[in-house]
DNA sequence: GTTAAATAGGACTAAAATAGTACTCTTTTA
DNA sequence: TAAAAGAGTACTATTTTAGTCCTATTTAAC
């Protein structure tokens, strides 16, 4: 399967709609409402959110939240790791991996580089790509560095 | 998170110990004590293995299971297929998609060509990149079609 | 100051997916 | 025909995810 968790897909959401007037402060449950998705749930998401910058908050009466940069410079990693914690395709990803089955799991190294791969593929995309609904049109060059990826899609 | 689950792991891990002896027939038992993994575990996996064609498996007394082909010929997509389902990024990645919130949900197309992406990455890494400790050295090209992908990992 | 409306931060519950096990059936070969 | 192996399926337990609620804290208007 391999998925992003219904969350962050809400997130993304959410992202998406305070992308459409970023000038403006919207609370939470204005949000909540224009996208169907639940006070609650929205709340929690927009919290998240603002914990790591993707979306700036304002307490208080009036207050609300707003898109913290434009779409163009939020990645689809930053999304997922603001909801989902740290990208990462096994479970010792980290650093303090205490596998016990060291001999045989050489594997799980190599899936850690797929996963570099992955995270790559993943900066490439921004939320204004995501909001653009013909799809993603990342033709990011890092020539200098690790991946060169053109013309995906299209 | 976006992670591959253990069995997916575990799975990996049954094939990395069959691409080691490409000709010799092993015993689920066999492989699940070299392996470290459970017997009930190792078996079912294996059998999920064999349904989809990655090993052969042979019935009887002194029958077992052995890898149907070259570890250059599996892929990570493959594999996940196999013992994950289809890859896709979001729930209604298939085609029957009967989301309520389509005004709100482009957003979920665009991770759908996203999921296009991670598959491509996924194509072009086989259990024989998975094998070799340093990583995969997937540069392939697919030029005609869609994704330019090279020298990703120095 | 006080009050109203909003976010912050937890704690908690419910639901779903994953992981793991067990049992019966079928196949194969000595 | 008996023993050893996989095939298939059903079941249970665990973990993760999703969703809700409650109490603080902040802010601005009155």
């Amino acid at each position: 399967m391999l998925r992003i968790s219904k969350l962050t897909d809400y997130g993304t959401v959410l992202l998406a709609y305070l992308a459409a007037n970023q000038s403006t402060i919207y609370s939470a449950a204005e949000i909540a409402e224009a996208t169907k998705i639940s006070i609650p749930t929205a709340s929690k998401l927009l919290k998240l959110l603002a914990k790591s910058g993707l979306v700036i908050s304002c307490r208080g009466i009036y207050g609300g939240y707003q898109l913290s940069k434009d779409p163009s410079k939020i990645t689809a990693t930053n999304i997922i790791n603001a909801l989902e914690g740290p990208i990462s395709i096994t479970e010792c990803s980290g650093d303090s991996c205490a596998c016990e089955y060291e001999n045989t799991c050489n594997v799980s190294i190599s899936w850690q580089q797929i996963n570099i791969l992955i995270r790559d593929v993943l900066d490439g995309v921004s939320l204004k790509d995501l909001l653009e609904t013909k799809g993603p049109s990342p033709h990011f060059y890092q020539t200098g560095s690790q991946i060169i990826v053109e013309n995906i899609l299209k």
